[in-house]
DNA sequence: TAATCAATCGCACGAATGTGGTATAATGCT
DNA sequence: AGCATTATACCACATTCGTGCGATTGATTA
């Protein structure tokens, strides 16, 4: 019973990693004003706040803007997530550029938030990340959608039959031209003349260079 | 002046894809009863959507359901993209593993609702996307970051050295010992003699191997 | 100081590769 | 019926590869 009623009214405990004084006073003082959620701890730089850390009082949540002096922003997000897991990174940035992003999630972050967010937005974001939520902007959301459609995979496929493709395969496994024959109850010569033609196909006079063309365009 | 008052005033034009009749009438009447937009045409079969469609009335906002019978609905994603990359796709479903939202995500859904969404977050998400945004549950977005998180490489190391590093990379690129070794003026011998190395540390015997060890493990 | 490691260079040789041919049977297309 | 494609098979040969061995130099470390 008490317990319950400990989880329910303790504030979300914030941190902040910003070297912008006016911006951090600014967003410190707004969640402060909000019944719910305290902003324990303004950081200039990353290492302080790994340094600079008890394992009694970690953050349910971290602001953290990348981009500032001091060690690479994105590799504060790894440490961090090093230290516990449990804490959730929302980034909060002026960089809305692609590489920044993917590397921002990529390497844990749970939120991704332009400084030009609302008020309102910073602090929904802040309850929803401590929900299990992703609070992305409006903007950002739609670019990380974007990043998925990129992965899409052309297949390129020059034309292969089933044969040569099934070849392919075991060269790419690193099998020899008698290993594959082997395997396939085949003559030498006829796999020898498969991977004539596989090689005419996609342009390539090796193993190394057809092991990374397949990779490189994803044939097969 | 006409124009933009027509801009602003036509009415969202709203497709739904969805088998379940009982659902499909209570999502059309909703947006039917929301002012700024319409619900035109209602399929149960993704096949209809894309033969019974002229080039003069193309939806702005798609709500798909995929997993409902006929063709893939994850396939009806790219058919309808096909047609029109202006038509933005919300895919509104009862699933919610990874697969299923990797592969929407992938096809060029903008936006990805569970069927359990309030009436409000359905019409908002409409809305969303129609400004550009990517309209998702708060599970769904978390499961969309912790995919990227996935994503990152653990770049296992094999203890290889610079040199060794660099040898390799021109291995992957497809080049001979001898045209390495006419690369970064070395003998033919030392080039070997590194080869050897590379190929002890990472467990492999041939080209194909090592080519095929790098893609899949990330090194270099 | 001794030891270890990385980078360099060398030799030898069997195994495998890459490439130039040619040829036959089966299948499918038009 | 004729043509194209595919899969199959063979030969030959120069090139390249993979791997066994050993050796010297310089830098770093114990």
């Amino acid at each position: 019973m008490k317990r319950e009623k400990k989880i329910q009214n303790s504030p979300i405990n914030v941190w902040l990693i910003e070297d912008n004084l006016a911006y951090s006073n600014t967003i410190s003082k707004l969640i402060n004003n909000t019944s719910g959620m305290k902003c324990l701890k303004v950081f200039s730089m990353c290492e302080d706040s790994i340094k600079n850390f008890s394992p009694e009082e970690l953050p349910d949540v971290v602001l953290l803007d990348i981009g500032l002096p001091g060690i690479n922003g994105i590799q504060c997000i790894g440490k961090l997530k090093q230290i516990s897991t449990d804490i959730q990174i929302v980034i909060l940035t002026v960089y809305d550029d692609n590489d920044k992003l993917f590397d921002a999630l990529c390497s844990g972050a749970s939120g991704y938030l332009l400084k030009d967010s609302s008020p309102e937005k910073i602090i929904s974001s802040i309850k929803e990340v401590k929900m299990g939520g992703a609070p992305m902007n409006m903007l950002i959301a739609n670019k990380v959608l974007k990043m998925f459609s990129s992965f899409k995979q052309t297949k390129s496929d020059y034309g292969l039959t089933d044969r040569e493709r099934e070849i392919l395969q075991y060269i790419v496994d690193g099998l020899t031209k008698q290993q594959i024959a082997d395997k396939i109850f085949l003559s030498f010569h006829t796999v020898n003349t498969h991977i004539k033609n596989i090689y005419n196909k996609l342009h390539v006079h090796s193993r190394s260079g057809v092991v990374t063309k397949v990779f490189k365009e994803n044939i097969i």
